[in-house]
DNA sequence: CACTATTGACTACATCTGTAGTTTCATCGA
DNA sequence: TCGATGAAACTACAGATGTAGTCAATAGTG
């Protein structure tokens, strides 16, 4: 459980979760824009993430469909939470300190996730 | 440039981070406690870590002192920013806003970040 | 029906990672 | 001086990853 995704089958997953099911040469068409993948890449990668039961396949005809059997927010989560605690000892504040010092967010970031905080205590 | 770290390599670096310089037994007993590693696996790990340059090695008779050449801030900047642009399209708002839905946010979290982000501002 | 284009299955292979074992060389104590 | 010790260097090796190639079956097309 909580099988690693790596990088390329990231890619991957970011094309069915936009929009599935959708056959091999259909994800290759997609990601080909982005990355430049031969298909033979793309199913190697289909076949390692249902290898992996992170997505799930269904006949049609003589070829397959693949859709994610792991939703995206599912598994933002996981991956952030493992990210926050190895760098940041599992606090998220020190994350977004650091985001701050290092000048990746800008004022109307700022003001987007005071926006966004208030709501949630609202 | 740029080198990756990887997240055995990493455990060594928040050693040399936390003190330096040390010589590869004394890194090993500190990631022991934690880690349980072999002597061999931190000096395999000191290795590539100084084949990379991320530390730096200084003779001091039979042994070396190995010290960090990249600064944790530098680490965690460019970390940070790799992680964000892959999962969160490079903006940081959404990723607050994902750890926010995930109830990985205490009101003692989002507190702390409203004062940070009020000192950013003032 | 024969041929070609498509598709999944299997195979390949260099590199990176995690995790050591083995060898060699120098040094310190008896 | 000589052997035990400790440190670095070199070697190992399986599993993950990136990036395909090849093969065999099948489905349309003329």
């Amino acid at each position: 459980m909580a099988e690693r995704i790596s990088d390329a089958e990231h890619e991957i997953m970011e094309v069915l979760w936009q929009t599935a099911p959708l056959t091999a040469t259909e994800v290759a068409d997609r990601v080909a824009e982005a990355k430049g993948w031969s298909l033979q890449t793309v199913k190697t990668l289909l076949s390692r993430l249902a290898a992996k039961a992170v997505i799930g396949t269904e006949r049609d005809g003589r070829r397959f469909l693949y859709s994610p059997l792991v939703e995206r927010d599912t598994y933002l989560a996981g991956v952030s939470r493992k990210f926050v605690d190895r760098l940041f000892g599992g606090k998220v504040t020190p994350l977004v300190a650091h985001l701050a010092e290092a000048d990746e967010l800008s004022d109307d970031d700022i003001r987007e996730i005071e926006e966004l905080l208030r709501e949630l205590k609202g």
